[in-house]
DNA sequence: CTTGACTTTACAGTAACTGCAAAGTTTAGG
DNA sequence: CCTAAACTTTGCAGTTACTGTAAAGTCAAG
């Protein structure tokens, strides 16, 4: 298959497939006598892989690196790696989480002082006292 | 003072008050005989309501637009603007919020099902029926 | 007078693409 | 056979908000 199919059957752009490719996350495509790129179902199968790695939040580098261990036959390690990852990405979108929730208190509290006429409590004005904005 | 101390003094770095500048985020301060810049308290009152604005997660060239706003001493439609923004921001924190919970659970669940040693749930090879990964 | 701590500018790099331009290829229709 | 649409190729610029580096000038202390 060319590009196309392959990208709308992975889910993404043919163009970010190309860039795959060109960052070396996935392996050069054989060539027809056109230029064009070749696919096989095993191609699609490597594409979706790292789809679906970059769906749960890993980095594109990460991967390009898992993906390589499982086409060189070290599946099990990939996934051993993999989960480790998972574990990693759980407790950054705690944190991100918890950081989305500090701030939503924050605007709310602004929200709130701003509707009732007091005059811009951002921090603007510091510590120091200040001149006006 | 000098670039340093305003970006000491408003919780950034020196360099950051250049880009600032160079983005027109900050109007562009005027030179010491040395070709340094040279910052009044009002210029730091000034950053310092940029840098707040960026920490409630508005982007720098809105920060950039209602801190004008708030030179041009039009500080009260800049109020009114912002308490908009803040409004869309709160519905954005909400939706990334939502987005994290649901890529958390999948998380969980795929943890759940590698520990199990279930191979590979990921939608690697599609409905489609797949080749090996 | 030298050393270290500043300052200036400009430019490259970051993450993960998207969009564009220019040129060649294929495919369907007339 | 011709043409027009719909592909494909490459390369490069743009996005966001900076950070880091380099080269060169300035200033204060000892």
């Amino acid at each position: 298959m060319k590009v196309s199919e392959l990208a709308r059957r992975a889910g993404i752009t043919p163009a970010a497939v190309r860039f795959y490719e060109a960052e070396g996350v996935l392996p050069a495509a054989p060539r027809k006598a056109n230029g064009y790129r070749e696919y096989t179902d095993d191609d699609l199968c490597r594409v979706r892989l790292v789809v679906a790695m970059r769906g749960l939040g890993l980095e594109l580098s990460e991967c390009g690196r898992l993906s390589a261990l499982c086409r060189d036959g070290q599946c099990d390690v990939m996934e051993e790696q993999l989960l480790d990852r998972l574990g990693e990405r759980r407790q950054a979108i705690a944190a991100a989480r918890a950081e989305l929730d500090h701030l939503d208190r924050e605007l709310a509290t602004l929200q709130g002082s701003m509707r009732s006429g007091k005059m811009l409590p951002l921090a603007c004005c510091g510590p120091e006292g200040g001149a006006t904005c």
